[in-house]
DNA sequence: AACCGTTTTTGACATAAGTCAAAAGAAAAC
DNA sequence: GTTTTCTTTTGACTTATGTCAAAAACGGTT
């Protein structure tokens, strides 16, 4: 999807206002199990994603991966609080498969929601919709069997339950791989 | 905490702007016990918690209820997407303590953000402040065992902790009651 | 201070999911 | 097309937490 498009769909840009939005993007094509941020580095960049898809992650002590969220088309992906608070990130970003993103940097991000109270208005809305996606998990997670929660994934990212590893999609729905493997079938 | 300085630490509003946004609220005294808001009701208004303390839950198909947010002093206090969405709520909002608020209408709310810039702004800093924690707890409920939930709670409601029924705080926790008790010990 | 209702604790037992280890299957590299 | 590596499945056993039920502790009210 892109980026001007969802723009357009959430709030009534005029099109010049549109133009001067997405001129401050920068249209990257991304090859897929690249790094876009690791743990411990201050992020620097927030990115929409016309086409492909990646997810965050974090490490336990052990050393295990947790899949914290999936990105797909059409999404802001980025470590929230890195990017906007500017401290280091408690995540890596990776890209999962080739994808074509929209990039803007956190000076840049901030100049247009200083210059355009509509796109202020904008990321107040696209934040309400992620908190109401992660209160969604968090309700899955905290009082549904392995089997429920895998059901919550299969209707929160249809597209993307078929395109991951499985130890992926386990540590997402905090379960281990062999549960997963085992409700499976 | 007063609201207008609550705003004020966030945004440098001008003396006789934060005076217009505090008189589209309305100060209100609620006695405990108070629920704010019905499951299925659509969400008429936003609080801001001055003094007290209150709680969202809903209910599981079994009829237990699942409390799924703690709100203190110096927070806003909501069903968010019932609130913003304007549509019928999965949560209850309960008042736990005879407490002060700030209420402000949906309509209002609106009004404000439309007229300032900066209340964009600052709807668009609590959305993000309240998506960290969120993430916070989601990570707390899924890696974490029974007994590191508690210290999360700890950590995070330290005031909270000690003042409400043991039921509230299991079920916040995505726990039995039987099983922390057994974990305070 | 004795009573009643609510909340918390304790006990015995059940179970969903985790752990560890190995085999089977798929994908990538040569 | 064969080898190597990574991913998924299967099996046996362990464990943390849940369930159900009853007893104890607490708090408010008369």
């Amino acid at each position: 999807m892109e980026l001007s498009k969802f723009l357009a769909s959430l709030i009534p840009f005029k099109p010049d206002e549109l133009q001067d939005i997405v001129s401050h993007f920068e249209k990257e094509n991304i090859p897929k199990n690249t790094m876009l941020i690791e743990q411990g580095q201050v992020s620097k960049k927030l990115y929409f994603i016309e086409n492909g898809m990646g997810r965050s992650y974090y490490l336990k002590e052990d050393g295990k991966e947790v899949t914290q969220w999936f990105f797909g088309v059409g999404k802001f992906m980025s470590s929230v609080d890195s990017f906007f608070q500017q401290i280091p990130s408690i995540y890596y970003l990776e890209i999962l498969e080739d994808s074509t993103v929209y990039s803007i940097s956190n000076e840049n991000m901030d100049l247009l929601f200083y210059k355009y109270h509509k796109m202020e208005k904008l990321g107040r809305l696209v934040s309400i919709e992620m908190l109401t996606k992660v209160v969604n998990k968090l309700n899955a997670i905290q009082f549904q069997t392995a089997r429920e929660r895998y059901e919550y994934m299969l209707a929160e990212f249809p597209d993307i339950s078929y395109r991951v590893p499985l130890g992926h999609i386990a540590s997402y729905l905090g379960m281990t791989q062999e549960t997963l493997s085992r409700i499976r079938k």
